[in-house]
RNA sequence: GGUCGCGUGGCCGAGGGGUUAGGCACAGCUCUGCAAAAGCUGCUACUGCGGUUCGAAUCCGCACGCGACCUCCA
């Protein structure tokens, strides 16, 4: 139950704009793509807030090394923000290709600074913090003696503290564990803003921290992310949110598993991803070939977010058809007639299970099992076979358009293969000859026209609604 | 090394003490001049070994295998 009925906060960490989307982003954001969809469904005013980062993610580790945008502006002798807005442009289109609706609010880091330098003088003042020579460093350990650090990803403070490798270069920190809120900028560094101690640049954690408490308020209904920014990441939000306001920021944390290739985390450190584009396109070298985006959006949805989802071929393409099953069955159930003989079908009964599936957690894999139950009703009604009355007809296409549409985002995407208008013409000219010639009982001619077009990568098919064609 | 999680039929993946997940593939059938496509039907699995139980894939223990986090990634 949300905070305040029938408003829900749901803040959801968003990309590093440095690089090009990465596949694992889309399936993030997918999830919470048809959390928030699910919530609206379900008549909830959702407030989406999900952040772009564009400033303080550094390369290395533990606060040290160079900012992840200002390494790429170098690297591309670009200006960082310039940067900032190809990546965010990118990711906008990403999103938009796999039907991905946009947040509510999309702040940026760099468009809350002061906000950020609020919250530090908070925690500073609340003693949770303290400053060395112009950066600002969060005191894990002072904290940890009244809250519990580590709670949300398990983790216990000594523990840590015996993990802990080298410290060397960070010497500005009392406590290997401790994470920067506000680092001084050094000669040379691109970007950089003032602060009352002196120029630098804000902390990855505090941007999340600064923007879900101004959009969302102190304490707010979902946080969600991926699972590789429970530790250190979130766990972070919630010490410095508890530390400058006295509370945790958060009632639930929803946390999307990774995507593996070949049992591998596909990650960019990895190098065995692909991006969206690729996917697409099929040309990876471990790409037998393209998938179209809702292809893959219905291949993610059919794993439980919870879970990790490897990437193969096979799966891709076992998705692709169940796809077109799905989609030929809604199709089918816009011009089904009522049937009246065969076995009964419980519509409602369909529709519960649908969404007693959504409110088990998100499970989009049994949603879409039910939706099959359905289009098997779907196609025995078509044949006779079971009995939908027109009012269940009605039903069904609502449960269909709410479920496939509206909830787990799905669009229709034309199978056309046809390409221009020449070659439009052409086939229409040569399927002409061959329906003269089938008309004839000249089988060997039509099949003739068949068979070479097939050597040319075109299949003809003769369905009862007509022939089509299309490119292999 | 520490912490956590997982191991389901040919493949992908839900579920989670007794009852069909679902999809793909495969086989048979229907429809078709023949194909293709489509539809229908069939295919009963839970890493191994112990234990708890009337009953375990599901709970407990051990073993093996795999992964994630512990350092940037969604």
């Amino acid at each position: 139950m949300p905070l305040q009925p029938p408003h829900v906060g749901l803040y959801v960490c968003g990309p590093t704009v440095y690089s090009d989307v990465h596949l694992g982003n889309v399936r993030s954001f997918l999830t919470f793509d048809v959390l928030v969809r699910w919530l609206r469904h379900l008549g909830y005013q959702v407030r989406y807030v999900r952040n772009i980062t564009d400033v303080g993610h550094l390369v290395d580790d533990v606060d040290e090394g160079e900012d992840k945008i200002a390494k790429r502006a170098r690297m591309e002798r670009l200006e960082p923000m310039e940067i900032v807005q190809k990546y965010t442009n990118g990711f906008h289109d990403v999103m938009r290709l796999f039907n991905i609706l946009p947040p509510s609010i999309e702040p940026t880091a760099t468009g809350h600074l002061i906000e950020q330098i609020g919250m530090i003088g908070r925690i500073l003042a609340n003693g949770y913090a303290y400053e060395v020579n112009g950066s600002v460093y969060f005191d894990v350990p002072k904290y940890a003696e009244k809250h519990a650090y580590g709670e949300l990803s398990g983790r216990k403070i000594e523990e840590q503290l015996a993990n802990t490798r080298g410290t060397e270069g960070q010497d500005e920190k009392r406590s290997p564990l401790d994470f920067a809120l506000w680092k001084k900028a050094e000669k040379g560094h691109l970007m950089h803003w003032p602060s009352p101690w002196g120029e630098g640049f804000p902390g990855w954690h505090l941007e999340c921290s600064a923007m879900s408490t101004k959009y969302l308020g102190g304490t707010f209904d979902i946080h969600g992310g991926g699972m590789d920014l429970k530790f250190p990441h979130h766990e972070c939000e919630i010490a410095q949110s508890t530390a400058a306001d006295g509370h945790a920021p958060v009632r639930y944390w929803v946390h999307g598993n990774m995507l593996t290739v070949n049992g591998r985390k596909m990650a960019k450190s990895e190098g065995n991803g692909f991006t969206p584009e690729e996917l697409i396109t099929g040309n990876h070298k471990l790409l037998e070939r393209g998938y179209s985006p809702m292809t893959v959006r219905f291949f993610m949805l059919q794993c439980h977010y919870a879970s990790t989802l490897d990437f193969s071929n096979a799966a891709l393409q076992a998705a692709e058809k169940g796809l077109q099953r799905l989609m030929a069955a809604n199709d089918l159930l816009q011009r089904l007639k009522p049937s009246a003989a065969g076995e009964p079908f419980d519509v409602a009964a369909l529709k519960a299970a649908c969404h007693a599936a959504m409110n088990d957690d998100l499970n989009t894999p049994v949603l879409i099992a039910q939706l099959f139950d359905g289009a098997r009703a779907i196609n025995a009604a078509h044949a006779g076979k079971a009995v939908l009355s027109q009012a269940d007809i009605d039903e069904l296409k609502a449960l269909f358009h709410d479920m496939l549409f509206t909830v787990l985002g799905l669009k229709a995407e034309d199978g056309a293969q046809a390409g221009d208008d020449l070659s439009d013409g052409l086939m229409d000219v040569l399927l002409g000859l061959r329906a003269d010639a089938k008309n004839r009982k000249d089988f060997a001619t039509s099949d003739m026209i068949r068979d070479k077009l097939a050597a040319l990568g075109i299949t003809v098919k003769d369905t009862k609604e007509g022939v089509t064609w299309e490119r292999g």
